[in-house]
DNA sequence: ATGACTTTTGAAAACGTTTTCAATAACTTG
DNA sequence: CAAGTTATTGAAAACGTTTTCAAAAGTCAT
């Protein structure tokens, strides 16, 4: 391996001048800093990260941890960051829990090593409180999902007014019965779009049942297991709100098996825009989601937080969603128009 | 920070017996090891895995190369790397050349400046002469796209195979006019897949037609595309063969608005057997891969190199495809069979 | 030519580990 | 019990950088 030293012997030079010609230091002579150029040309130097890692106490590495990649979401998520990161000069190492708590804090734990140098958290197994330990170690900011009394930077999405949008469209489409289905109790996220939906449902003095109610739904073969239990229901509901465009998929898919038309006997809006809610037959109406920005904010923050050194403070970047009416919500019953 | 020398100092030990203590060594006593763990717990002490990386020359980091994430075939290849590296100990630095030599070689510095152990390449925008250069610095193994002419281990698919049992499909449901469509020029996979699509083709003495030819075909949106200019011809194929699901599901997506019947005028097959293969109206008949095997496979080849501090030889893992038959492809017109 | 800066350079210390080397202590084995 | 192992420990060097400190050399105004 070649190090600084080989190059200072090179030129002819300490290895103090070649390091502050590395790091473009003022104060270099033209000359030398020629003569270092051409050694570490000759050489094939670079300098050695760990070295450098370890006298500077930075890595030039972030974490993100999500549950796992496979989710469209996830992955659209990671890959804005990725690249995002590399503009800042960051690496990326990706951590993913597969909705593990143990994982997660597993993954916490290069914060300790100092491993990286700041993490993101787009997923949110276990309690602030276990989560909040870890920030002596470094900065730590969550991104999409979040816990309201963290007093760190978050990134997230508007999805109370995602879960109104969404659901105030089925209620003006002229339904009643609307059967809500989302994904992890815990998930703040599909919280607060629940509170959405309750919203837009205590405008129009309806009541919720809660055999409309569908929990742990994350993919296409879910949600086809949704439509059946709504199939066999004696008072099933006129439409579904949906956490995910899989999920909605899962249900058309399910309905197609079982001969029910959509959106005529059963209206879908999903939550994603994902590529395949507009290449389902009928086309899904899904709200969404400014997923690039949200990571680059993210990416952002986190990177000033670790230049600046000041301890994290409560802060809050609240993105806007959009609803996207496609064929599954049109065209159904029309029973009344508020 | 809690360094080693703290804890040494709480245990009344010297740190040489410390650092035996956290590695394992065999040798030291019952008794100081115990004032170790009880020094190390009360002080919340945690090697600095920068220290460690610069002496022990190891970063317990591989990266893994890909084009881009958000193409759900490499989500999934990328997802089951992370928990196979975690696995085995090691931490996965992702990185997207979207499609850019540039990045792709910049990525590939991560060897040089030593942040990473070895690297997995899923991506190859660059020459292999431009890209064996690296191998100086440390492994570097291909998985799914690969270079024949590199002396390096290569986990691979049967790619050959995979083009010739769906065109033969094709073939025995009495298709002559056959369509090829494909992603990247230069991948190695596609042209595997020609290869054999070529072969089914040479078996029932068929030439291949070139304006039955469709190239840097990716998206939902090329598919899509690639349809409209079939639709258009005026002789056109019976059916086509294409890269990837998300390609045949532009295909389907576009025949549905134009009001061509799949299969019935137009016979569609796949590849990857993804998620979307099974939702489209109708299914996708497609070539499944296993992805979560290679990437296991991969990963632990790359590990073993890491070890073995020898020099990379040639060496080639290949994992067999299987065809699925679905609905896009059967049901068309029967014309005649072998 | 003097004093007061500023620029340019190198030696050495520091970052936090692991490992080599040597020394001492504790066993064996005849 | 002497000689030969083996077990246990610590001091110091090493990994490859960056940075502090000090010194030498240059510049400038008087």
């Amino acid at each position: 391996m070649v190090t600084i030293d080989d190059v200072a012997e090179l030129a002819g030079l300490s290895k103090s001048t070649v390091s502050r010609v590395i790091n473009h230091y003022p104060h270099v002579s033209q000359e030398k800093k020629q003569k270092v150029f051409e050694a570490m040309e000759k050489l094939g130097y670079v300098p050695n990260s760990s070295a450098r890692s370890l006298r500077n106490k930075k890595t030039k590495m972030i974490a993100v941890i999500v549950p796992r990649l496979m989710n469209p979401f996830f992955g659209q998520l990671v890959e804005s960051m990725e690249v995002a990161a590399n503009q800042s000069g960051y690496q990326l190492l990706i951590c993913q829990t597969m909705y593990s708590q143990e994982t997660e804090l597993g993954h916490l734990e290069l914060l300790k090593t100092k491993q990286v140098d700041g993490i993101i958290m787009a997923s949110l197994e276990n309690d602030w409180s276990t989560i909040s330990e870890y920030l002596t170690y470094g900065p730590l900011i969550m991104c999409n999902e979040f816990d309201e009394s963290a007093d760190i930077p978050i990134i997230k999405l508007d999805q109370i007014h995602g879960g109104y949008m969404a659901t105030k469209h089925l209620l003006r489409q002229g339904h009643r019965k609307i059967a809500y289905c989302s994904g992890g109790y815990k998930s703040m996220v599909a919280n607060h779009r629940k509170l959405g939906f309750d919203k837009a449902l205590a405008e129009h003095g309806i009541p919720f049942q809660d055999a409309y109610g569908f929990y742990n739904a994350y993919t296409i073969e879910n949600g086809m297991e949704v439509f059946k239990q709504i199939h066999a229901m004696k008072d099933p509901p006129t439409a579904v709100f949906t956490g995910s465009d899989e999920v909605a998929a899962g249900i058309i898919a399910g309905a197609r098996e079982y001969g029910v038309t959509i959106p005529n006997e059963l209206s879908v809006i999903g939550f994603d825009n994902q590529v395949i809610s507009k290449i389902t037959e009928p086309k899904i109406s899904t709200v969404e989601q400014p997923i690039e920005q949200m990571a680059q904010k993210a990416v952002h923050v986190l990177v000033d937080k670790i230049n600046d050194q000041k301890p994290l403070i409560r802060e809050r970047y609240e993105l806007p969603l959009e609803l996207i009416i496609r064929e599954s919500t049109v065209g159904g019953p029309l029973r009344a128009v508020e």
